[in-house]
DNA sequence: GCAAAAACATACCAACTAGTATGTTTTTGA
DNA sequence: TCAAAAACATACTAGTTGGTATGTTTTTGC
């Protein structure tokens, strides 16, 4: 990798990890370049404007690691319901990157930013609705194969998941502690027996 | 009401609609007394300082609000899923002050404040502490009437259902209308038909 | 090897932030 | 009625914000 790109990227990674702890407003462009030890010239020579960079680590890094942590899991398992529930129970107990007090970052940028800011609306759309494809189609394809009842709704259950999911990374939040996911994630498992 | 009372009220409901649309950190004293069209000595009188204020707003206007928008109709209702059910239909689809593309003030205040401010932290989790308890109340009552399963884990059962209604709360602000709220509400359905 | 462009560094600024110091006005209670 | 306290108003400050103007250094391509 060049060199150039490297800062870059190193801006995006450290940005990111700002971000994901205290938000986005409230990073400040000068705790960016203090913690990456670059300075503004760089910065600005880098990304037009603060906003342009948040923009960017949607795309440059929450986009890649949904592939690989949220989309992947859920394409070659045989049976959709055990794939979702694996899915889920990977990033609410094992995922070491996400931490409970701070939830998930997209929800958290979804947010903060959504309601008054068009690009990081339209970039995150962009990554939810990968996912809500991705998942209802891995139903559809269970419906197929006799591992879901044909009367489920693919894209219902998929909001329905995917809605708990980003709720109860609220929980988290709030109890501080892996415990409520527990909880949650008994039931999971029960409504997606549900679908069988 | 006194008109000091008043004065501090007026704030306090002011200030709320503006967090609601703009978020805490966003939201400036400045902007507060100027639409509330008081001075910052009057604003200052009242409360020691913003986040008193910001924890004034949960306590007096967001823990009322919840008692009769979320606890009431899970009380006095026969069939607890069926209270369930309307309960997050009607703050879905009826309820004029929540906004889809805002989404749901609790929820954004603790996305917001609570991985870093502790008195934010205590103010949501007495409030949904409350809601849970509620919630998990009705469903044993259920139990016992004979309205839900006896295998059902009410406390399991509400937590999955909250997340689901926070979580969604988050798929408003990406879509931008409650048309995405009705596939919920399907599924939803289901899900709390599957109890009985 | 060397000019041009890319990459980065430094110093600065205007706007905004929460909060305060010091007033003036209004209300209260004896 | 009248002084004291409560309620509010005005002017200010120190710190922080995103962003820029103007440099210097490093890399690139011929």
């Amino acid at each position: 990798m060049k060199k150039a790109e490297a800062t870059r990227l190193n801006i995006l990674e450290k940005a990111f990890e700002l971000i994901y702890v205290k938000g986005y407003q409230t990073t400040s462009v000068d705790d960016i370049i203090a913690t990456t030890e670059v300075t503004k010239g760089a910065f600005y020579y880098h990304f037009k404007n603060k906003d342009e960079m948040g923009v960017a680590i949607i795309n440059e890094l929450l986009k890649p690691s949904l592939t690989t942590s949220f989309i992947d899991p859920l394409l070659n398992d045989s049976d959709p319901l055990d794939a979702i529930y694996n899915l889920i129970h990977n990033l609410l107990i094992d995922n070491e990157f996400l931490k409970v007090e701070y939830g998930c970052p997209a929800s958290n940028l979804t947010h903060e930013m959504t309601p008054w800011n068009a690009d990081f609306h339209h970039a995150l759309n962009d990554l939810t609705q990968q996912w809500i494809k991705t998942m209802a189609g891995a139903i559809e394809n269970g419906k197929r194969n006799g591992h879901v009842r044909t009367n489920v709704d693919p894209l219902q259950a998929t909001m329905f998941v995917m809605s708990g999911y980003w709720g109860i990374r609220n929980f988290g939040k709030l109890e501080n502690s892996k415990k409520v996911y527990f909880p949650f994630l008994k039931e999971l498992r029960n409504y997606l027996d549900s679908l069988r």
